[in-house]
DNA sequence: TGCCCTCTACCCCAATTGGTGTATATTGTA
DNA sequence: TACAATATACACCAATTGGGGTAGAGGGCA
């Protein structure tokens, strides 16, 4: 049979090449290509046309799973594995909602990616046996992604603009909503990221990379 | 000359498996054994006696950074090299201060991670030669900016709060000031670099690392 | 001694923000 | 089709901030 074709989505360079030679022994598994970010993973998947998409949800300032849809939307067939560091039922669940077609955090072993990934070609979703449901509020940076996850487009998009100290009046006026709009979209993003102020958004939207 | 005996200490199994292979191929490194926590590591330490450790920040509910201090504490020798995913400028100076040896993201390319293993035998601190302009830089930028508007001590000392975004209250306690002083104090500062709202001081004070 | 700078502190008033709640149109999806 | 989530918009009131002052205490210096 012929080796199945796998591109990697993921933006460390050292966890791809990792990935690249604990598959390189597995004659059934060969790693075609890789991409850093969306760009350059449409052009791989349309270049290679792989069998299976190997996707970290966390690529810097883009969303992983938003990115799976799109790309179940256009190659309906291609089998994606999630691969995060996460170990959160509620992106289990959003990573099956988005028709992704299993799941696997960075702490499994080399066995069981391979388990995986031979797992992801069956009809069921495939996720690590006996996934345990770890606590993740170690380091404060695992919690304030899931965090941003919750934030809708439009939240993002605002939390951008307050990140490079723009007022409630600017922005209304550059994205031509009404000044309450702009308010009410401040006050939602403050409750679900628990801030306090103008002040500590613009903090946190600098700190974790959520302005461009 | 014997390969340099190799401990790395990371809690995601992929990610230690991807750097056993990585650095299976060259002769002047062995990855003698591993840890997912403290308590594996200190044995895997005591067992093995290894020259390099490759200690992760992010171990689940430990803290990597503690952990480096109490292991630099007990093998002074020991050369560690912190490897994480976080490109922050203030863990690259804990790191410094804990006296681990360099300091390298999980960006970095198989390439860059050879080089970091040799650049941490020597006597300084090493870091990824890109980001190590980039944080001169933003020394450089930072003493140009003070120098330039002429904020006085007190003024820096609060810009820096401001940049962590803190309130005036909250400012005004820590600094056992009244809160008249510290709103006058950022009333001045806002003057001096034509500033106009909280907003906008927060990520001037992020962008010109005066905040630590 | 007189002058300038810094740090401290206060006043007033307008503008903005924070907290809570309501409401409608649209979009996506089960 | 019906339901949930999202995006939009507004009301009301309290708290904080922004913009304009004034002013005394203390340090450094010609």
């Amino acid at each position: 049979m012929q080796p199945r074709k796998i591109v990697i989505c993921e933006d460390h360079n050292l966890t791809i090449e990792g990935l690249r030679v604990l598959l390189s022994v597995n004659p059934k598994f060969m790693v075609a290509g890789h991409a850093h970010n969306s760009v350059e993973l449409f052009s791989k998947l349309k270049e290679i046309n792989p069998d299976i998409l190997i996707m970290d949800i966390n690529l810097g300032n883009e969303d992983g799973l938003t990115l799976t849809k799109k790309v179940k939307d256009k190659w309906p067939s291609l089998r994606v594995l999630i691969l995060t560091m996460y170990d959160d039922a509620a992106l289990v669940n959003k990573s099956k909602a988005l028709n992704a077609n299993g799941y696997l955090t960075k702490c499994a072993s080399s066995q069981e990616l391979i388990e995986a990934l031979n797992g992801i070609m069956g009809d069921q979703f495939y996720e690590t046996p006996g996934a345990q449901v770890k606590r993740l509020n170690g380091f404060k940076k695992r919690d304030e992604f899931i965090e941003k996850m919750k934030l809708t487009k439009r939240e993002v998009e605002i939390m951008g603009m307050i990140g490079k100290g723009k007022n409630s009046e600017l922005i209304c006026e550059q994205l031509f909503l009404s000044l309450h709009t702009v308010r009410t979209h401040k006050k939602n993003i403050m409750k679900k990221l628990g801030l306090n102020s103008t002040g500590e958004m613009v903090h946190y939207a600098m700190e974790n990379h959520l302005s461009d």
